[in-house]
DNA sequence: TCACCTTTATGCACCCATTGAATTTTTGCA
DNA sequence: TGCAAAAATTCAATGGGTGCATAAAGGTGA
């Protein structure tokens, strides 16, 4: 049942070949001309697979850049399908967010300039931009599905969607308004990190001190 | 000064009368076969100009949609271009949020069936989705900027962000959750309500209480 | 009213992403 | 080896979008 690459076929194994070597290919394409410039027929070329076959591998241009999404949000809902008794909203919330976090700006199973490469594709190239946007509010949809399922008697749909909604969308925009300077990955991390106190803090906050750096993270 | 439509030009008149006309055959054609497959020609003919021309009026045919957005979008950063000394942080986001729900959700301009049927296509159309999420971030980000203006003493950049990020990252997602049952407007508009109510209580009063509605909106 | 300049509009030739259909090549397996 | 299924290819077409050169108005001063 496991696909541990050792016993696939031969047709399995040639396929995530091309996959990766259309990935690479197109990655390194887009770091050096841009994402508009390069073409669909160089990708493919660079693989040697005809521009036809490219779309039994990817659906659009864009999800090449995204082609590993879905298990980051696989990871997050994962977090709040074991919530534990004493668990709180706001600290499940977090720890997905911390989680979150750490995946967009660390990256694990690429380099770490990977990651750089796809956060300036996406501040700078509008096709990957509303790609992007789409993905994550869906992804938030079923955030939202998942948190109200966590917490039953705590959250109704509405408010597990505000929550998610709220914590999200400030991360989002603080991490874009921050990013007009050029700043390191753990200088964006930790952005995130402060805009998602802000949001657990309440907006109110604001106007009761004259900052809201709180203390809502162990 | 005002362009009070006597005074101007046969060419601006007839430049805007094409524009009304585009706006109308667009939007009646999108309403009845869809934004897909709804195509630049027929649009085009269906205004008498050339769809090379169409270009010059607008810059795509998501564009058609959102032709008023920004008037939308000035009105907000009125709103909180004028701080009063008493005003607070949260006192004024919510003016601007109620301000803007009110827009969407009753449209002066238009009849209130332009407001329904730009909702519909939103919801429905993967490149109006985008296109709407690309422009919500970057009018999130003017406002934010405008909102640390406004309180230059209490909020930071960062914080301004956050704060911006959050409410309508809150309402997006609490009103695309809501929208799957079929609602009125009238229920949208106070969905949104309830959502930025509940970032202004902060995710930590969701810990606190069984519900968070709140009393944040006098 | 005419000549002249500036804005608009158009036609045309492209580029490129994406899709459908028909066909051919590969691979897995009996 | 032979055959069925999966994958890749070829070919044609659609449709949005752009650059460019040219034509048609509209505005303006003499």
């Amino acid at each position: 049942m496991q696909y541990s690459s050792g016993m696939v076929g031969l047709r399995e194994r040639k396929k995530q070949r091309t996959r990766r070597a259309l990935i690479e290919a197109a990655l390194r394409s887009f770091d050096e001309k841009g994402f508009e410039a390069t073409t669909l027929a160089e990708i493919a070329a660079a693989a040697d697979i005809s521009t036809r076959t490219f779309f039994s591998y990817f659906a659009s241009k864009e999800d090449i850049v995204f082609h590993d999404a879905e298990e980051r949000h696989e990871m997050a809902v994962a977090i709040l399908a074991d919530r534990q008794p004493d668990d709180t909203v706001t600290g499940m919330l977090l720890r997905v967010i911390d989680a979150g976090l750490r995946w967009a700006t660390s990256e694990e199973r690429g380099t770490v300039e990977d990651a750089r490469l796809r956060l300036r594709l996406v501040m700078t190239e509008p096709a990957l931009q509303a790609r992007a946007l789409r993905m994550l509010l869906g992804n938030q949809l079923r955030l939202a599905r998942a948190l109200h399922e966590a917490f039953p008697e705590r959250v109704t749909p509405i408010e597990a969607a505000a929550a998610c909604g709220a914590i999200i969308g400030a991360i989002q925009l603080a991490v874009v308004a921050g990013a007009e300077e050029d700043r390191s990955l753990e200088a964006i991390y930790h952005t995130g990190l402060h805009a998602a106190e802000v949001v657990v803090a309440g907006l109110r906050a604001l106007d009761e001190a004259e900052s809201a750096a709180g203390s809502a993270l162990g």
